[in-house]
DNA sequence: TATTTCCTTTAGATGCGTCTAAATCCTCGC
DNA sequence: GCGAGGATTTAGACGCATCTAAAGGAAATA
């Protein structure tokens, strides 16, 4: 009934009205999925006309319920397919974004309870967001620590690192900070840079961009480094963790 | 670069070409893929002009070599993914089709290698059709045998069921014959009706237009019928077996 | 407050894939 | 060898998703 494109605009508005609030901007979706204006205002209206969305001319719109669980719907299927791709085909974390993207939108529903089921029913994708229910239930968005918020000495364990940005995410990936790593934080530069121990024992700075994007929790336990995380096998979602991406 | 829709007409294309021989008419692609006659033609038009098939006017067409190299990719995605559901996810064997034809369009050429690598890189689906090797080597289209070839008193080996209706599949997954399975036949009617008997050694009367759709080849061996056989795990093609769907 | 600047929407056009209706071509039977 | 019937193609239209260019509204600044 929904064109794949529909879903696409869906699933924008609600990344966007997740991270920055309630009325979305025409020019927010044309940046977020690469169109232009005009051609937004004019999917606005169709989606309008839908019921999946509510407009206020110049000033912005936000999903109805309905439009709410056609993006939860479409969001599960992109965690999931990222899950069991990084586990069943040996995907790296950085890899999965993207062909969840051209897949979310053709599997069937069978498939996706499959999937689901193959993995254990998984509350968290490898990047750490919080994969929709079965029943689509509406997701708490807390707001959560990001690294960005820390001072030297604390330390955390990072429990999401959402961005759309592959190269950020393999450098990320190289330099050990996935979700589930501890790090202690060990220096924070007046230039936006912060410094964090990684629990390799190695050192590695990060730009103040990339530790906003780093969602944390203060870490409770033993001090030093050992070799506790490996990629993305904390799929039952025991971090207390909340929505965004 | 092509569209899902070209695609598609391709490897339409291709497997009428495959079955019934060289130029292929206007009317057998609008019907195996639901569309009006015009519009295919439209469509011969656009794929002509890109180089993808040779067009004599009110004669039909013929797939260039580029064209067949289209349809022997799809084909590959299509047969990779419907092995991989049936062996990985839980699919039966009749239920593979419709999900890979979803997804084939829109799988990466790396899913592509993680599947085939997963699987142990399989030569036949679980219909028993080929599947294209990876270089996308034109395939060799020797005609088999067939059910509906064979009398009284034969017995033979289930290489291949191809066929586009769920229906009759889910009928023969029920009824025991599957790619693997061996048959005797028991008694030929003259008014188009095939029995056999299966390995559990229940007798199965099948028409003549299902007899004709199941690829056999003689069997050599002991002759009762014990437990050898099950669903789909003959991945390597050991049986010496043939293109057409 | 008036103006400038930026954002949004309207207007109009394009390419794709599809359809129906009508014209055209091929072939088979007489 | 001619005509009838069936297949194919042309003609013309439509809906979708997109664009550019231009007009209109909102908000910040001077």
């Amino acid at each position: 009934m929904l064109s794949d494109v529909m879903e696409d605009y869906l699933k924008a508005i609600y990344q966007i009205q997740s991270t920055s609030g309630a009325p979305v901007a025409t020019s927010a979706v044309a940046e977020y999925l690469g169109k232009t204006p005009p051609t937004v205002t004019s999917m606005f209206g169709k989606l309008e006309e839908r019921g999946l969305l509510e407009r206020e001319k110049y000033k912005g719109v936000e999903l109805t319920e309905e439009g709410e669980t056609v993006a939860l719907e479409v969001l599960r299927h992109h965690r999931l397919l990222e899950a069991y791709l990084a586990e069943h085909l040996d995907y790296s974390w950085s890899e999965v974004h993207d062909e969840a993207d051209a897949l979310e939108h053709h599997i069937s529903e069978e498939f996706e309870r499959r999937v689901a089921e193959v993995l254990g029913n998984p509350t968290v994708d490898p990047h750490g967001d919080p994969i929709p229910t079965a029943d689509l239930a509406p997701i708490d968005h807390e707001e959560a620590d990001t690294l960005g918020d820390h001072g030297v000495g604390d330390r955390v364990v990072v429990t999401r690192v959402s961005d759309r940005e592959e190269e950020e995410l393999e450098y990320l990936e190289n330099a050990g900070v996935l979700p589930g790593t501890r790090l202690d934080v060990v220096d924070v530069a007046p230039f936006g840079m912060v410094t964090v121990r990684t629990e390799g024992g190695d050192e590695q700075s990060l730009p103040d961009s990339v530790a906003a994007s780093i969602r944390v929790r203060p870490f409770e336990g033993d001090p030093a480094g050992g070799e506790t995380n490996g990629t993305g096998d904390d799929s039952d979602g025991s971090n207390g963790e909340v929505p965004t991406t």
